[in-house]
RNA sequence: GCGGGCGUGGCGGAAUGGUAGACGCCGGGGACUUAAAAUCCCCUGUCCUUUGAGACGUGCGGGUUCGAGUCCCGCCGCCCGCACCA
């Protein structure tokens, strides 16, 4: 007979092999079968896999595996994000070449994912560093700048002036970059920009569609585009000037005591080259802070230009100021200030004592109320506002841009916090932006049959810059147009461009193009897409816009990527550390034993502090490595602890404990399957009802991501199978267990497969058939209560009448002793459920 | 400030308005064993001179309902996103 234990060191790699020579998991694009599309957010080629790699590539694989059983051809692809700043980081470190690096940690990661046994169509693999892909992404930024939505424009960007480059926001800290330690100079550069702005109101209005998105998600995403409608209209100034300001409250213009504007408006600009005092102003406000709690309790400064603005309606003369809370970037770097009305403007007032005028109120009579240390925003009636007064706010807002727009002094406008997408880097690992500098014939794209254009491997990271700036003779080259002696565009794209269309090359990958329509329209939309939520802004907001701007230039059909999507929670560990000194030293859970209510330090067995449960980090040392947990207890026991306890969207206490109960299931469910007798037979209708009810529920809790419940669910009918004598249905609860189990546990389902002398291989086994008329009881237990609490249970027959479940409930004993003799008023009387008795 | 989410045993968490705490972990007790490992069984929210189909119990206070963890109103706490966005 089989062994007594499962040996995962043993049988893992042998159905890893056996998939790979059946070439199960390679989906076919000719195939009859309706299709499902599963994808997670594939991995940065960092060195290792981690736990959060696990985590998200498992629940990928069990709804993979999942939907091959219930039919359908699945595709369930995996690459690797490869191109990105650490591989330079480490070419600068090590010495080592970013590709050479690159490729040899994406060999690791491979293996490692192997070791898991995920249901992967390693077929279709790709690197976004792979010349053929970044050539074919270089193809698709030249359609897009065809159809326009690409463009240069000169913008201010964060220098780091040590290492010569340009740094993202997030890479300045303190004002200072990330890796030098150099103070960031803000610095003006030719950039490349896609004009994700012309389908701002697409995406927003897409975001309703998505109804398999979280709601927080789609909200996220709602706030990062953030559209506002207001009025857009000018100042005539005493200078002679026009100024132009946005504000989505004309409803209170009567309002206005002062009009400000940024710092680095042109009129400021302009008051600064008459007055030094000005200059200083201005240069003050530049060196604020830029953090929320900075922000946030920064104090409002203005500086009094001189030059008043004369308001539209009142022919006031309003004085204009330079403040500081006022920004360039968004509306016209302009305001109009109603300090009644806005808790900035309000500061602002107090602080220089300008008139703070009330124009809304809560009814008419109150047009004189004063206002209570704070600036009034919300709902009411308009005041003090001459042809508005005694209108709503909604009504004041309308009738204020109907009479600007009559009087073509303004208009209303819709205002997008959304800007343009940079994608212009400075930086030697990534996609060649494919244009050609030429004195003569200025930008001109790279023809598509000189793609892709390669970045050189002759590169040094010896000095700090951009290589392919300082390579000797990458960047000649002749003039597409004229023949003439040129130059190549030494900046790179931005890496979330690679990650913005990778789905649609999975789906289809033709030589010659980046991907066939039809393939890909056979595959697209993605049906499940799982990563982390810190992807929710940025990469998830990309990858819509770079399928609607191919929509748009008609290479697509689909203009919503991602049909559902999933987030999930990050694995967290608590952490191990002593106090050194004034400093707090961490060590790993590998160094340490956990006893009881404490730890110690393996090394001198003293106790060490156990800190809050917190994501795995390296700086906090609260990491565990996948392939020490694989090595331990196998890759099946690794997966069921990824989808047990915790539900998926939630975070992911990593417990040793956890694991080894996961261990022990593994083994309890193989000397289950051991217990698998061909020749037992007679029925057991009970474990049967269970059985089919488990089968129904599991397939129910794994569509919906509820693995947490179709892991109880499975250790329920384990149970109640492991009690059960030997019969048919008996032998029919374990096979089910196993094919239920499949997806999760893949390694020892084929084992147990195997050795119940089943057909080929689980993998491409179905899902088992649920007989409907075992889902219900014969007979159900119902609750009484007696003035709402419980006083007895009883077992009637399923379809037993109200009537004869309320005589049951009245004949209970402890009934009759809880109403004690009381008058009875009612019977509620749930069929199939309770009885509830008011006296 | 704006927007969103979440508060249930020692812990992770279950619970279409209908028996709160499924399932797992930890802990306790027992069986098997020369012993250990492995495994199996039982107990495990709090309280109680009524040990009982008792009382209390899902952050706090109200409400709706025959019945509320679940719905409504008002608080408190924690977490996340955005943020001087006019």
């Amino acid at each position: 007979m089989t062994a007594e234990r499962f040996d995962p060191s043993v049988a893992d790699g042998r159905w890893q092999a056996a998939w790979d020579e059946a070439k199960c998991f390679e989906a076919d694009s000719a195939s009859d079968k309706p299709k499902t599309y599963v994808l997670e957010m594939f991995p940065y080629p960092s060195g290792r896999i981690h736990i959060g790699h696990v985590r998200n590539y498992t629940m990928g694989d069990v709804l993979a595996r999942y939907h091959a059983m219930r039919g359908r051809e699945v595709l369930h692809p995996m690459g690797w994000d490869a191109f990105g700043m650490p591989a330079e980081n480490a070419a600068m470190e090590k010495g080592v070449h970013p590709g050479g690096w690159t490729y040899a940690n994406i060999e690791t990661m491979k293996g490692q994912l192997k070791q898991l046994g995920f249901a992967l169509d390693w077929s279709r693999e790709f690197a976004t560093c792979d010349a053929e892909y970044y050539g074919h992404e270089q193809a698709l930024f030249l359609d897009l700048f065809e159809n326009g939505l690409v463009y240069r424009k000169e913008s201010e960007v964060n220098w780091d002036p040590v290492d010569m480059t340009v740094l993202a926001n997030e890479q300045v800290i303190d004002g200072k970059g990330w890796r030098s330690g150099a103070e960031v100079e803000k610095r003006k550069l030719n950039q490349w920009f896609l004009k994700i702005t012309d389908f701002a109101e697409d995406l927003l209005d897409g975001l309703s569609t998505l109804e398999g998105w979280p709601q927080k998600v789609r909200l996220m995403q709602e706030n990062w585009i953030g559209k506002s409608q207001g009025l857009e209209f000018a100042f005539d100034l005493s200078n002679g000037e026009q100024l132009p300001v946005y504000t989505t409250r004309p409803d209170t213009i009567f309002g206005a005591s002062f009009v400000a504007v940024a710092a680095d408006h042109p009129i400021a600009q302009g008051v600064a080259a008459q007055s030094a005092e000005a200059r200083d102003f201005i240069e003050l406000c530049k060196k604020g802070g830029t953090t929320a709690a900075e922000l946030e309790t920064a104090e409002k400064l203005g500086f009094d230009t001189g030059i008043t603005a004369r308001h539209p309606f009142t022919g006031a003369e309003l004085p204009l100021y330079i403040a500081n809370f006022v920004l360039m970037d968004y509306g016209t770097g302009a305001i109009m200030a109603v300090p009644g009305h806005d808790q900035r403007d309000f500061e602002f007032a107090s602080k220089y004592g300008l008139p703070i005028p009330r124009v809304v109120a809560p009814s008419v009579d109150e047009a004189a109320k004063p206002f209570d240390g704070e600036a009034e925003a919300g709902e009411g009636v308009l005041v003090n506002s001459d042809f508005l007064d005694g209108m709503s706010v909604e009504d004041a807002k309308a009738e204020v841009i109907a009479r600007a727009e009559k009087g073509g002094w303004g208009k209303g406008t819709t205002v997008w916090r959304l800007r343009d997408w940079g994608v212009s880097r400075q930086r030697y690992w990534g996609t060649p932006i494919p244009f050609i500098h030429c004195e003569a014939c200025g930008v001109v794209p790279v023809p598509k049959d000189q793609l892709p254009v390669k970045l050189p491997e002759d590169v040094s990271f010896d000095t700090p810059g951009n290589p392919l700036l300082r390579h000797p003779t990458w960047k000649d080259t002749a003039c597409p147009v004229c023949g003439g002696k040129a130059e190549r565009e030494t900046d790179t794209l931005d890496t979330f461009v690679n990650s913005s269309w990778y789905f649609l090359r999975f789906a289809s990958q033709p030589a010659d193009k980046p991907f066939d329509a039809a393939e890909v329209a056979q595959w697209m939309p993605v049906d499940q897409y799982i990563g982390g939520i810190e992807h929710a802004i940025l990469h998830l907001l990309y990858a819509r816009f770079w399928t609607r701007a191919l929509a748009h230039c008609g290479k697509l059909e689909v203009t919503e990527p991602f049909a559902s999507l999933f987030t999930q929670g990050m694995v967290t560990h608590e952490t191990y550390s002593r106090k050194d000194g004034p400093r707090e030293v961490y060590f790993t859970p590998a160094e340490v034993d956990r006893t009881g209510n404490g730890a110690v330090l393996k090394e001198d067995g003293q106790p060490v502090s156990i800190g809050k449960v917190i994501k795995m980090s390296k700086s906090k040392k609260n990491v565990v490595d996948p392939e020490d947990i694989i090595r331990d207890y196998g890759a099946d026991a690794v997966r069921w602890f990824m989808l047990s306890d915790s539900p998926p969207e939630r975070d992911l206490p990593w417990s040793e404990a956890g694991i080894e109960g996961c261990g022990r299931f593994v083994q309890r469910l193989w000397r289950l399957f051991r217990q698998y007798d061909d020749s037992a037979s007679g029925e057991d209708i009970g474990l049967a009802r269970k059985t089919h009810q488990t089968i129904a529920a599991v397939a129910e809790d794994i569509e919906a991501l509820a693995f947490n419940k179709a892991v109880a669910r499975i250790y329920e009918l384990t149970s109640a199978a492991e009690k059960a004598a030997p019969s048919a249905d008996r032998n029919h609860a374990i096979r089910s267990l196993l094919l239920m189990a499949s997806p999760m546990m893949p390694h020892l389902a084929e084992e147990g497969w195997a050795a119940m002398g089943g057909d080929g291989l689980v993998a491409e086994a179905s899902w088992p058939e649920v007989d409907e008329a075992l889902l219900v009881e014969d007979e159900v237990t119902i609750a009484v209560q007696h003035k709402g609490k419980l006083r007895d249970t009883l077992t009637a027959p399923r379809d037993a009448s109200k009537e004869d479940l309320e005589a049951l409930a009245l004949a209970s004993e402890k009934v009759q002793r809880s109403i004690d003799g009381a008058e009875i008023r009612k019977v509620i009387v749930v069929p199939g459920r309770l009885v509830n008795i008011v006296t």
